[in-house]
DNA sequence: ATATAATCGGAGTCGTGACTCCGATTAGAA
DNA sequence: TTCTAATCGGAGTCACGACTCCGATTATAT
């Protein structure tokens, strides 16, 4: 059928390069940035983000994409630790980076809602967003593993684990670290085993 | 020096409701909804909106004052019940509301970031919202009691109480009832004194 | 009933930001 | 080197939403 021709060589290096931008900024501005600011920062043009990015939407998708797959890879790297320790550092970690950059709560919550099979909330096009499973799945078998250990109470699924890391990620983003640790803190004590 | 004049009938009504539609529309659409909806939806045009909120900024102000002294009278109510129940009684009330109405989460975090008294973050203009003072207070008020009760681990604070509220609001927002219900547990769990 | 000062309403202004279009540029094949 | 198709860049278009302005309307004092 249709010949597929490798893309230019410039072509993937400006995509490499948007990409790159468009994380930083919306990092820095939250996902309100305008897409010029991308492309001032990506040092190319507008219409160059909007060849390879038909769309404001498809950008921030894609650039969730790669968050989300950084913090699976987290997950997996952590499988191989202790289970009680791995989930607990492995949620740390999300909410430190969402308490770091911005919009980063706005991933894992869209993250979210893309991953839960069946929501009476927002109706979802179906075989949108694989960007959720992935990090679903390697939140579920991080918690299956610590609560096989003993170091999470067993009447606890991963949605609720989801949804209070979306809660301490979103309520990170405006506090301090202290008060920070001190929440992560509380939300883990509720986690463990009841005595 | 200026008389003042008792403003006229009309004016008040118009701008309760524009008040009351500003509530519907920013539950129903959220904070991005626009000035001209809230106008459709209260009956009038919208310069009768900006007159009497000289700004969009203004008129979610004023809306976020209502919802927040809301919030404290439910506060000031439990006051009289026993104090552990009280608090948490509370907690659930709020998350409630966060679930069900849009952009009310915001209005806590809104709330608590005016309230703080030194934060890293933006910096506030002094004098600006007195929003969050008082539902602060409140809530620091219930708090107490429940840990001279014994009924909240004394070792956290109101700031922590905040964040955990936040963050429970604002992970309600795209969940079930019953998802929703059983993180409250786990958190009410780690708020309870260490055995 | 009349005067008058305040309020109302909504068409129009202004700024912003997503997205398009096409001539200039350039990677890569021959 | 030369040719060609793909890519680049950014000025221009379009839609939207906050906010202004002012003639029409109306509450209230006299």
């Amino acid at each position: 059928m249709a010949e597929e021709r490798p893309p230019r060589a410039d072509a993937l290096r400006n995509r490499a390069k948007i990409l790159d931008a468009a994380e930083a900024v919306f990092a820095a501005q939250g996902l309100s940035a305008s897409t010029e600011d991308v492309a001032r920062r990506a040092g190319v043009g507008i219409g160059t983000v909007f060849r390879h990015f038909p769309t404001k939407d498809a950008l921030i998708e894609a650039v969730f994409l790669g968050r989300v797959r950084t913090l699976a890879a987290k997950a997996e790297a952590l499988s191989e630790a202790e289970a009680g320790p791995a989930l607990f550092a492995f949620f740390a970690y999300a909410v430190e980076q969402a308490a770091t950059q911005n919009a980063y709560a706005d991933v894992l919550a869209e993250a979210a809602s893309a991953a839960a099979p069946a929501g009476e909330g927002s109706p979802r096009e179906p075989g949108a967003s694989p960007v959720g499973a992935e990090l679903a799945s390697a939140l579920e078998a991080l918690l299956e593993r610590a609560q096989r250990a003993g170091a999470v109470r067993s009447d606890i699924g991963a949605p609720e684990l989801m949804a209070l890391l979306i809660g301490a990620s979103r309520a990170a983003e405006r506090v301090g670290p202290d008060v920070r640790n001190r929440t992560l803190a509380i939300m883990f004590d509720g986690l463990r085993p009841l005595r």
